[in-house]
DNA sequence: CATGAATGAGCATTCATTCAT
DNA sequence: TATGAATGAATGCTCATTCAT
């Protein structure tokens, strides 16, 4: 029986993985000692011990928090649409990149700018840490499938081109949020939503050298 | 006098940044040690200190390194065509993605999965190392720059919509590379040409119904 | 709880630091590396860390104290008596060349030959570490002043001869106490007191030609 | 054969001692590396190695030269003089503490301050480098040799009290000029004549109440 | 003789983790 | 449960010295 009621447990766990979160978008993970979550935490150097198995446990936690977040309103949008345009889970799909902050699943609200830099870690630390790689590339797969289904759907309403590989099309359209988000992050993007109408544009408009050529200078 | 000749000194500083990447990409920046290093390359733990300052300067190089070699066919396509298709630069820039080696400024062979993996840890690098991130940062927009032109110019000879911002299209695109790069490098992407085929389909085929103000479930 | 008692970690400093103070004494402060200084404690390598932020607060520590200690027997004189004698206040100031070990503010026995040879490297640390010359300035500064002061008492009061300057006394006994505590400590000098009872004659007796000559072969 | 003349062999060897002097009152024998030494005389790292066997010889030769130079004076008066005056051995072995520069045996111009700090390092030094000591203990036993003779030959004249021991006057002496010479490279001390007179005020002047039993508070 | 590249042992410090209290 | 003192292995870097050129 334990001596502190589950509530308690689960709030206390929140507050290290907030802490660790924060720690972790400024310093990085591996230039984040342990003391240093704890410390963030308000709490002593032992305690994180009884609530995560070591620091490994703390990123991996962290890792597949953020990215279940980023993949988020993709994922709804695609479930929730009989015939998806390509262009509309692609606005989906930059929400995060466009807001400031997100509620996971236990209701706490995170700041995207922490999210995005604890994502943009994440993929170097699934490159070597085999706890973090699987996860990311379950999530990755569930996504890309939940995509996959919804272009296929598309396919067959017609308000996704006959030809095109959904499963190819699943990895471009998550390639796209995640090089926008890393821009977020790391390259100074910040207004999205110019971005979205240009990339709806570039997807309406054929390439075909049209001749219409009214240059205006940028 | 054994003052090692000029070609001497570039080679032994070439070893040392082959083994640095061979390391870097096998463990991390910051889970190799300079010892490690300098085992991979076969020479003592102090002689990569008269090549450089410290392994700061080391993960500089590296980096520095990788995004220039990832931007270099997307940066040449662009500054060599008078009016690009967006779509052709795509395909350009993937190039990286789709090869097993490409050849730097001295001539030297790197393995793209290393070149990949180390991009990838640049990402994390840059968010809190100065240097990096001014270095990336020079590189981005570097390229941006090259690209937004091509576009400038390609809008002028109507092969690309006239209403899109080059900017935020040069934006667009390289978020796709280093999308589908780091899909290559953590989530087993392996045919490319599939994807190149896929991309233009959507770019060329305007989709059915125009699209239609598709609410974004924020 | 197993947070220390303030006493408990005040005996874990003077622990460190006595055995820091045997290190330095045998083998000089930059000959003892940190661990020397942790097994001479009987303590791991990282637990004088948790008590001194690094090397260079244990070398000040112990300067500090070694100049504190040193002065002592002669501030203390000089502080107490109203109208001291020059020759008392150099018999007072050798009484720590004199002795075995004496007693530092904690109530901790120090062999004098540890302090005194911690002394001596003091005198080459101040030269180029700054904390270590401001904190030995001070102590020599405040003994000087002590003494002048007493000095001047001395004066007024007929004990001192009234032309000699305060303040370039007060330097001479200094100097006299700093010369014969190298000599202890590294010139074989052994005893003192005969010292004491010839710098007494010399201040004295008239410099004067007064012919007695009754020379006893040394 | 050697393939350069000896005079060329002195000189280099000459201009290594002074850039290993300077590099050491600036920074300490511990702090200067050889390479500083060899960057400092303008010569190759290995350069020094073909004059001295290592950094510990470089370090006796600069500690004995700065003991020999620093008791020149006093050593010159004491053997010049039949019947000297303590007043004026201490007036001439201040000499070194009131000048800029002294002129060693070779007849190069060598800067006091310069001299002064390494004479200062040399006491640490001696603590634990058995060379160094035996050269340091030498010079000093010599001097006091010099000085003791002096004063027998003052006493036998009747210009030293009969009822000191040479040798500890001796001592004493000593003790003045290295306890002066710490406080002119440390302790901001710069005028010394006024110190002279002082000096020889309180060697003459019987001071008044006639030392009574002072108590020394131990 | 001179050069300076290379060696490799040594050091201050950090940090994940444990465990006595 | 919670604390925080202690552990001890690991790391980036320096430097006296050697020796091929």
């Amino acid at each position: 029986m334990p001596r502190i009621t589950p509530e308690r447990r689960e709030a206390r766990r929140a507050q290290i993985m907030a802490a660790a979160r924060r720690c972790f978008a400024r310093d990085g993970f591996h230039q984040t000692s342990m003391p240093d979550i704890a410390a963030e935490a308000g709490i002593s150097a032992g305690a994180p011990y009884r609530y995560f198995a070591g620091k490994d446990e703390i990123i991996l936690a962290i890792t597949a928090d953020a990215f279940r977040l980023v993949f988020a309103p993709m994922e709804l949008l695609a479930a929730a649409t009989d015939a998806p345009l390509v262009a509309d889970l692609i606005t989906a799909s930059l929400d995060v990149v466009g807001t400031e902050t997100v509620t996971d699943a236990a209701g706490h609200t995170v700041p995207v700018d922490e999210l995005l830099r604890c994502v943009v870690q994440t993929w170097s630390e699934l490159l070597r840490n085999d706890a973090v790689h699987t996860r990311a590339a379950e999530g990755f797969e569930g996504t890309r499938r939940t995509l996959a289904d919804a272009l296929r759907r598309g396919r067959g309403a017609g308000t996704v081109p006959a030809t095109v590989d959904p499963d190819n099309v699943a990895r471009v359209l998550i390639a796209l949020l995640h090089g926008l988000l890393l821009q977020r992050a790391a390259f100074g993007l910040v207004d999205t939503t110019a971005l979205h109408n240009d990339i709806r544009t570039l997807l309406q408009a054929p390439q075909h050298p049209i001749a219409t050529a009214a240059p205006s200078a940028s």
